[in-house]
DNA sequence: CGCGTCATTGATGTGCATCAAGTGGTGTGG
DNA sequence: CCACACCACTTGATGCACATCAATGACGCG
């Protein structure tokens, strides 16, 4: 993950990340109230997080596609408080947190690396609050296309043409709205020539006029 | 901060919090943009984050008090991500953050005690996206004040008065919603008698009452 | 004292939830 | 291989929680 190592670095780091582990599409991962004892890096497949409350209710806090990490809520109690979901067959590398922590204090950019992954999560986090606490749900929903496709075509995929592996309800959990609203905005969207759906396919046909829905051009006062 | 520490370590660690600075009631600690070089420790004061769009809007993303740490979201980047302003005169102190990095490579105590930190701030931002993605304006408010006076309390404060330092505008992009539903839902908690208003005073009469708004008790199926 | 800021309260509007019915795709067992 | 059941999804009709618009009131400060 991190660059320009040494090669003795490289081996510390590479000795990390040893341990594979397969989950099957709708397995955990981990569940709430766990025990934690490491983080994974997603090799394949898609995830879901999600906590729960007492009273039946959750909410999706995110989608986790290869290269991204989970577990990062455990530490602070060393207990786990979410669930993590694979929504399609999925394979992750266990990274014991004890060993991060130790391999951390040698190699100064796996330490920084860290670092980074928990700065860039809390920063994730503060825009889903910006789209729960001040969009509207054409918003949301662009918004969610768009951050999707873009980091699936960082990946190497399309930048137009996406596989939805989440349901509507999914969506709408993440993103605060009901599954009938989510479908409905995809109908409308597709109405516009914004996109085009068939089932969890999408293709994007209009990426700018998705990006003028989430942030409307400024009008002059 | 840590505990358990060793005289030597507890050196190394009281030169990091060494260098303070004031920060006078409206100023900001710093803004979104800014480069970042720092976190920072609250000694004292009360402070608000929030994050800005291009077109204006802008969404509260948390209120810290003496203790917590601000500046997390500048690490992935190098850069402020958002705004931190101080909303009574304020004093925090300065923890550069490569000197951080430093000790925590020699003070083992140190370097979990910023991964837990983080992992904090994680799971609360997760607790908010459950707020403002499933909760109700009476929710979203009896849990702010639920968490605003346990925070005060385990400061030595009451635990059914309390002072707010931030406005009901401020209150209500925190929790996504409007001032004058903050407005009006502090009104009807008053009316039924779990809390007094009186500008930004507030007493807490019922605090069972506002739990059970919180997390409604289970009926049975 | 007068002005600006913040808060309260009422009247009205609307975006999304809720309730409900129906469709299509998929997997299973006879 | 087809019939059936199940699930995810779509779409329409209705209702409600909260936003919006507007007027007034309460502090605090120069």
């Amino acid at each position: 993950m991190p660059i320009g190592l040494s090669v003795e670095e490289l081996k510390r780091v590479d000795e990390l990340v040893a341990v594979r582990r397969p989950v099957k599409r709708g397995a955990a991962l981990f569940h709430a109230g766990e025990k934690f004892t490491s983080l994974y890096a997603i090799r394949t497949g898609f995830f879901k997080t999600c906590v729960n409350t007492e009273d039946g209710r959750d909410q999706v806090t995110g989608f986790q596609m290869a290269g991204e990490i989970i577990g990062l809520d455990g530490i602070v109690n060393d207990q786990h408080t979410c669930d993590a979901i694979a929504l399609e067959d999925a394979e992750v590398c266990i990274l014991p947190f004890d060993r991060i922590e130790e391999i951390s204090r040698e190699v100064n950019a796996l330490q920084h690396h860290v670092h980074k992954i928990m700065s860039r999560e809390i920063v994730r986090e503060h825009g889903v609050m910006l789209l729960l606490g001040s969009m509207r749900a054409e918003e949301r929903l662009a918004a969610f296309l768009l951050n999707l496709v873009q980091r699936l075509q960082t990946r190497g995929f399309s930048k137009s043409d996406l596989v939805l592996r989440m349901t509507r309800e999914e969506i709408g959990s993440y993103l605060g709205m009901k599954l009938e609203t989510v479908s409905r905005t995809f109908s409308k969207f597709a109405e516009e020539c914004m996109i085009e759906v068939s089932q969890r396919n999408i293709r994007i046909l209009d990426a700018d006029a998705l990006k003028r829905i989430v942030n409307p051009p400024q009008h002059c006062h």
